[in-house]
DNA sequence: CGAATCCTTGAACACCTTCAACAGGGGTGG
DNA sequence: CCACCCCTGTTGAAGGTGTTCAAGGATTCG
């Protein structure tokens, strides 16, 4: 749905994005909604996400060191946020496609960690976060909301972790796959073709792994028509096939007798 | 101090479990304190952490699934939680040593999704929830100090990724006892000096090794006096050594042109 | 004391990286 | 429109770091 049949010609980035997630797919949306935030609430709210923002590819939307102020979430697009790791080198810490949030790890510090960029031509909600603290003052669900959604990010984290830690090269890239299928599902995109919008680098620096083995695995992938890959453009024929080559099944050696 | 010259004979557990934290030194207290809560509310706060608790070695704290009813402050000892990949195996998602909260991460669900299990005899002070969620919506700064606490729970993750997906064993290992050292530190115990309450596997699982390969580093860092090893006890003769090996510094290729 | 677990050590191997070279777009400017 | 350049991506061969496999030693606890 969101992506159109493509033709060989013309693969570009405006492929995607153009799609917008409804508001009502949106986390900031998530923030109010689903625990009864009153009329009045609501209105307020839309009072203080008044500013939308559109920002080019390679574009940034903060900076490490940039004062913390707006929490934002991506309308159309996506954004790569990176941090700059002691010793050189960096550390991709995560991609934000449409309907998620991010900038909330510069809460603790009041000053932006890490680097966010623009993949692609990007549309974002820009929030204060000093009036989504007032607005939390009022209505104390958006402050839980806004634990809640920590919450989760700390759990994907950590899974991600896991991921890097217990998984071999194969795997993490077809994790990394059905992560991204499974969001865009989520915001009511396609989950069996999508465009990918970072670069091979990216995706080994976010999965521990150099780009030239992302981009052999690609190729393989192909070649065992796990996937159809042209360049950036990605269709999966079948899930459940991806799901396997994941390793995620398997519980294999009887777990018992753990102390 | 918190470790006594320990005679070759006797290395338990209880070398340093027997030390507590000052509560003033906690992430709890931390909590309220600096952010200016009123004496009423403190006193509140003092009436919902009222439960103590202490668990033996291998005893669980919570398991995954279990309802998520309290956080919780180490106040001595040592807890480790893990999560359960699917597929088979376990990803060691943290090290709690005293002063630290852990369970935060089952506020999306409701649910705990990790194992939390004692190291050593381990007290700890439990909260209910609930009863800061109550306090938060008289004190905000309490909801705030909160978002604070996970915003930079966050960047801890992010930066152990970044240790993972950029280092060498060697690096990560030096890394994992600097950061265990500067907590220790940062909780008035000795930063050269500690009681690993983790078995080697253990450390492994966090760093992304196997068991064979941090045997060996222990071995190597020995041999060549970067730390002196017996068995759990560390000491470090030079932080600054073991902060060159973690790969902290040479900043090296000229990081120009960036678009 | 014996069983179970944890830790250590060695040797062979595998997976991914490193190094190097080239191909291919996309953009710019002539 | 083509030439040119830069950057990203691709491919191959060699090499290294950490893993796997296997066995033995040490420690703890009942």
């Amino acid at each position: 749905m969101p992506i159109q049949d493509i033709s060989a010609a013309k693969i570009g980035f405006s492929a995607q994005s153009a799609q917008e997630v409804a508001c009502r797919d949106c986390d900031l949306f998530q923030l109010t909604f689903p625990v009864g935030v009153s009329c009045a609430d609501l209105k307020m709210l839309d009072r203080i996400v008044k500013r939308r923002k559109t920002i080019q590819r390679g574009q940034y939307l903060y900076r490490a060191g940039d004062p913390f102020l707006f929490v934002y979430a991506v309308k159309s697009g996506s954004i790569k946020t990176y941090a700059s790791i002691e010793g050189g080198g960096r550390q991709i810490t995560g991609f934000h496609l449409p309907g998620e949030l991010l900038g909330l790890d510069a809460i603790d510090t009041g000053m932006h960690q890490c680097n966010a960029r623009a993949l692609e031509t990007t549309s974002v909600c820009e929030v204060p976060f000093s009036g989504l603290e007032e607005l939390g003052e009022i209505a104390v669900s958006v402050q839980r909301q806004l634990l809640r959604i920590m919450s989760k990010q700390l759990l994907r984290d950590q899974s991600r972790l896991a991921l890097v830690c217990n998984k071999n090269a194969e795997e993490r890239l077809c994790a990394f796959l059905l992560n991204l299928s499974a969001r865009f599902r989520q915001r009511g995109f396609s989950p069996t073709e999508f465009y990918l919008s970072m670069s091979r680098t990216d995706i080994g620096n976010y999965l521990g792994l150099v780009v030239e083995t992302v981009s052999r695995l690609f190729r393989r992938f192909q070649e065992q028509g796990v996937l159809e890959v042209d360049r950036k453009h990605i269709r999966i024929p079948d899930l459940s096939r991806l799901r396997r080559l994941a390793g995620f099944q398997e519980p294999e050696a009887s777990e018992s007798g753990e102390r």
